[in-house]
DNA sequence: TCTGGGGTCCTAGGACCC
DNA sequence: TCTGGGGTCCTAGGACCC
């Protein structure tokens, strides 16, 4: 028996949750230390005033008040020296894939949570040693090999793991047990139970159900009869309990989707029709990046009022194709939003994702005779594009002032990783 | 001064088929 | 003429998360 095993349970698991500090700003502060390094930064859905609202600040940001959600205009107010970023999704993916890779040496059973997060039950892993120090080795390893800095939470499940991450930020390592859970939780409001939002914390409001403690201590079958199946989910989550374990599957994306919120409202419908041909094919390219045709094609509008509506219609043949998006998406935008009607937001979702291959047959049973000579061109402007930047080709309608051109100002970076173990699908790199 | 952009999961009604 | 129940797909919206 080695030393470390007296630290993992004879029965049950050790979950870790990795959670990245300020993700994004600390992506920035990796690439490009000498400009951002310890700096108040932050990263703006744009530096426009119109969507500037802060999606992320770093930690000396945040300690002069600037918070996310929070407007660009006023964040400035609180901390005038705040550099402000635009996001780059393609360095963020590229860093999450790195720091999932690290965390995967030392277990196969991890699980993306999102581009930030991930968990790892690392109940086999004594090998490494006891939970704490592999969580030690982890958080040196991301800080010396990425830069980037993180916290993690050790627990017996899932729902404490992430709890627990969240207790010390940044670089922190935090244990939560079960028998913790009456002390450290019980007092806070329910809202504070991950999974459970505002306005559900309403609803438990008025039936008089405050703080987890309370809800810990409801009457199941009181909290099924308001909530249903999801009664016993916040019961069994106030007590710390949950059996879901860490599923390594990594499934493919279900939904791939660009939306923006134009400069200035928009009327016309040939200004329309720019914005989805741009979104049209931003979305179309990191589909077929994934090798995924999309079976189902969504719009979604939003008018002035910030009241949203989606439209969506379901192929007969999937497509990876811009311009069947494209004409989809204007299809359904003339078919249901009234011409003049102002719009302030437009967005492209693609779902009902299939491998390319698993849909190639459908696609040559339909289209034999036209489909191969589309692809072979797709395919060349792709290849340029990977090599060149996403400027390198553009069709004649995309060459326009609007945001959603500037999605694609990113140039492609020639980078590639070793992953042959983790496949993680969410993240289309390559 | 209003309120970004990327997602997942669930529900519910209607169409359609057996 | 009226009758049933089960299953799946499509569509729209909403809650929630980062």
């Amino acid at each position: 028996m080695k030393p470390s095993d007296e630290f993992y349970p004879k029965n049950g698991r050790v979950i870790l949750h990795i959670d990245m500090n300020a993700f994004y700003c600390s992506v920035h502060e990796a690439l490009e230390p000498d400009k951002y390094s310890g700096k108040p930064i932050a990263v703006a859905g744009s530096v426009e005033l119109r969507k500037g609202i802060i999606v992320t600040s770093s930690y000396t940001a945040r300690a002069s008040g600037v918070k996310t959600g929070m407007q660009v205009r006023e964040a400035l107010k609180v901390c005038p020296q705040l550099i402000l970023i635009q996001p780059d999704f393609e360095q963020y993916r590229l860093f999450s894939r790195r720091f999932m890779q690290i965390a995967y040496s030392y277990s196969p059973l991890i699980e993306a949570m999102s581009i930030d997060e991930c968990y790892l039950d690392i109940t086999g892993s004594k090998q490494f040693g006891a939970p704490l120090e592999i969580a030690q080795m982890l958080q040196k390893r991301i800080m010396i090999e990425l830069a980037l800095p993180c916290s993690i939470g050790i627990a017996p499940n899932k729902l404490l793991a992430k709890i627990a991450s969240d207790m010390k930020k940044p670089n922190g390592i935090s244990i939560l047990r079960r028998r913790d859970v009456p002390h450290l939780l019980w007092t806070k409001p329910c809202v504070n139970l991950f999974g459970l939002g505002q306005r559900t914390a309403e609803k438990l409001s008025k039936l008089n159900i405050q703080t987890i403690g309370d809800l810990a201590v409801a009457e199941e079958s009181f909290l099924v009869k308001h909530f249903g199946v999801v009664g016993s989910w916040l019961k069994q989550a106030a007590n710390g309990i949950d059996e879901s374990l860490v599923n390594p599957l990594q499934e493919a994306s279900k939904s791939i989707g660009h939306t923006t919120t134009l400069p200035q409202n928009l009327t016309e419908k040939a200004d329309v029709e720019r914005v989805f041909l741009n979104l049209a094919d931003q979305v179309s390219r990191r589909l077929r990046k994934q090798q995924l045709t999309a079976g189902t094609v969504q719009i979604t509008i939003r008018n002035p009022e910030m009241k949203t509506i989606t439209r969506s219609f379901t192929l007969p043949t999937p497509t990876e194709n811009a311009d069947d998006i494209y004409h989809q998406a204007c299809r359904l935008f003339a078919e249901h939003w009234e011409i003049g009607k102002p719009v302030r937001l437009l967005g492209i979702t693609l779902q009902n994702l299939m491998d390319k291959a698993n849909s190639a047959l459908q696609l040559d049973l339909f289209n034999f005779s036209k489909q191969p000579k589309k692809e072979q061109l797709t395919r060349t402007m792709d290849q340029i594009r990977d090599k060149y930047g996403e400027n390198a080709l553009l069709t004649a309608g995309m060459i326009t002032n609007d945001p959603s051109a500037l999605i694609r100002n990113h140039k492609a970076r020639g980078t590639s990783l070793q992953m042959d173990h983790l496949k993680i699908r969410n993240f289309d790199e390559d």
